[in-house]
DNA sequence: CCGACACATAAGCATACACTTATGTGTCGC
DNA sequence: GCGACACATAAGTGTATGCTTATGTGTCGG
């Protein structure tokens, strides 16, 4: 169950405020943690149970290690929430049309 | 911080699983238990988590008590969930767009 | 009223988890 | 090679959490 991973990961504040910069662009784990008052192996730590959880994914650039958001964790809620649709409120349905007209 | 009563909530397999049932019409919280191997008290504390992340809300008939999805809490994490939509892949896109022709 | 029922709350306990310090692994410049 | 750096892993610890049993609260039928 890979639902079980990724809420569990999202249910932390820090794990949170890590996808959160990364949904900015792709940051090394030493510039992750600037802001956030944490030992290195937390961060580690942290990043560890993202990556499992799918929302993120890893590359390796010499001795750092860049991280990005995984598109797969994100399309994973998605199709959760789609399950949920006959309880979307009409402010999200406009939402979602809002959305894909910015994509144009 | 609503976001991180919502995923801990839903971190919990218990918990997710009420919510799906919840997700197919409104149950007491007797009938919630049918299936789940789990103590009278132990679901009333579930519930009562969900209910404080907005997820579900209740309805008291009698001496039972109804529960069913809360929208807010759906849109909740919809909103959430549109913060990072810069990273949905295609297909969420797509289903997007099923959802919203379903709802026609 | 009073017993039965549906549910909530209290208290105690075992496990999970997020943190720490210490150490390991791998890459770079010299 | 070797020290410095970026990051991962190991081991230990305090706290949060989900469970249990016991009890409280509120509603119904007789």
């Amino acid at each position: 169950m890979i639902e079980a991973d990724i809420f569990k990961a999202l249910a932390d504040p820090t794990r949170r405020k890590v996808f959160e910069k990364l949904a900015g662009g792709s940051l090394n784990a030493s510039a992750l943690r600037d802001g956030l008052e944490i030992s290195q192996p937390a961060m580690s730590q942290h990043l560890a149970v993202l990556r499992a959880a799918g929302l993120v994914r890893e590359q390796r650039q010499g001795r750092f290690v860049n991280y990005e958001v995984d598109p797969d964790g994100i399309a994973s809620i998605g199709t959760w929430l789609a399950r949920y649709r006959a309880y979307w409120p009409k402010r999200i349905e406009a939402l979602a049309d809002l959305l894909k007209d910015m994509d144009q």
